[in-house]
DNA sequence: ATGACACATGACAAATATCGATCAGGCCAT
DNA sequence: ATGGCCTGATCGATATTTGTCATGTGTCAT
């Protein structure tokens, strides 16, 4: 009886396996699923056991997931969408109407594009038109109600009560190790384009800092900022998403740079189900996880 | 707190909505399941209060399942596939080889088609080539080593033991309510095509019967015998899945109809890895599910 | 009516999950 | 090395879940 009884995976277990995947340690997504650390860790002992395989390694320094745990990792993901979808499909209402909503670049490679795919699936009747832009421009398009919602960057301390914040992040000055920072002179700083948010603070600490910037190298990506810290051209604000082996922290000298959160901040249109499901549906899946990956 | 616990789908659970679907209510899954009809009873009321929602109606000729249960049910067999898939693959070894197998035509649309496309998946290295022959030709062709195994149809008495049973059925003689049988004369039958296997029996009872069949009607398919049947042509023998309501079972004045059973039957090649993990799987299907889908 | 049948329900027992506390090993800075 | 410090494993005590048995309720066919 053990034979069948115990070949059988539980929906839990799998959402504890792909929490340690996403947020890099059991006592990690111990947190973040409410339980306490020996239970994530006897879920997983318990699926080992019922499986008959190891699914964590262990050991220190090699990956943390044995290859069967990467295979069934893979598994868990697709059956955790499904289980998601259907739990969301039973309380979908025939939903209609139309959603204008804004992302910065950073967020679409996120769960989100996931939400918005799911969403469309469950709500087929709801128009959903997605504009990229950076966030200062999200920021007055949603002034403008040219957006119901954006999903935009904002300092940690402006965050309004309104906003749903999908996670938080600092920002850190970087460098090159190869590249000096002179006591004295304006410093060589590499920004984002003139929309850019980061830019805006940097640019006003020159007032109280004492520190004056000299911007050496825009570019709008990320990519371009991260190739242009590390081939020592000077120096930038990056996220902690962003930052390579190769970088070094710059922690002297420069003012200790602001925290930052992604919220969704909506529009101030009144009334807009569609919007308020989708919103629902996002909140829904941080309180599940979390927060939301950051990578897919 | 109960909020995000509650919000949570169990296998088992789905497991046993897709069970009552299939098995057609709520003690026939339990049976199937190893389970009380209570428990079984106890899991759906669990998995409707956590949903918040109904799935089984309750209400005597109305359908079965609620429009809620129908859609759970649609992503239940999505997730049951992909729980099922997760485990073999854990189990999956670098599987290589040939397998060359024959089904009946009945069998094509049975879940055995979904069992094979897996196998294929899983095991990409292992070539399965199908052939879809009368059982009576699969006979003959493991008799001649040509195929590995076949799913065929047996009396339910020459069942071997090392057959492997997928479901078993019971013939009955069926005909139109406007269509007298007459007590004298032979009777007009029905029938499959020459390497019929139901018909070497009927043709058989004459012997001892002391009846006289005249085929009055040949075809090799099961829908044109239907047909035959329902527009009062005659008498045939034909299994369960093909009853139509306005089918009149016949009880008096023929013999009883042989008991039939679909088996997995293996040829004599001695090693076959690969066909070996395939009947396992098939195995497991079986008694996971208590037989398998008749219909897809 | 009455028995058969399918399902629901409630009480209780067994299994199982969770927690808090504690322990062991690795990592890092002194 | 050594002592903090962090992560995960393990243990015993509870709390929860899940199953069974016994029984109740409705429907249907006789």
């Amino acid at each position: 009886m053990t034979e069948l009884t115990s070949r059988r995976l539980e929906i839990d277990a799998l959402r504890a396996l792909w929490a340690i995947r996403h947020h890099g340690g059991i006592t990690r997504a111990a947190e973040v699923l409410g339980l306490s650390q020996s239970a994530v860790s006897h879920k997983i002992k318990r699926l080992e056991t019922s499986l008959d395989c190891d699914l964590l390694s262990r050991k220190p320094g090699a990956p943390m997931f044995t290859p069967a745990g990467e295979d069934l990792l893979d598994y868990a993901g697709r059956i955790l969408g499904l289980h998601d979808e259907a739990l969301l499909s039973l309380s979908k209402t025939s939903l209609a109407g139309r959603v204008a909503l804004g992302l910065t670049e950073d967020t679409t490679c996120t769960d989100l594009a996931r939400i918005l795919g799911r969403f469309r699936r469950l709500h087929p009747n709801v128009s959903v038109r997605t504009k990229v832009r950076m966030s200062l421009i999200l920021r007055a398009m949603l002034e403008r109600g040219e957006l119901d919602a954006a999903i935009i960057q904002v300092f940690a301390h402006e965050v309004r009560p309104t906003d749903l914040v999908l996670f938080r992040e600092q920002l850190h000055w970087v460098k090159h190790p190869d590249f000096a920072l002179s006591p004295e002179g304006p410093v060589p700083f590499l920004s984002f384009d003139d929309e850019c948010f980061y830019r805006r603070w940097a640019l006003d600490i020159g007032q109280d800092g004492g520190v004056v910037l000299e911007t050496v190298f825009e570019c709008a990506s990320a990519a371009g900022i991260v190739a242009a810290v590390t081939s020592g051209l000077g120096v930038a604000l990056l996220n902690g998403r962003h930052l390579q082996p190769e970088m070094e922290i710059i922690t002297q000298g420069l003012p200790v740079p602001p925290a930052l959160a992604y919220v969704v901040r909506r529009g101030r249109r009144v009334r807009n189900p569609a919007l308020d499901t989708l919103v629902g549906e996002i909140e829904s899946e941080i309180s599940r996880y979390g927060g939301l990956a950051l990578v897919s």
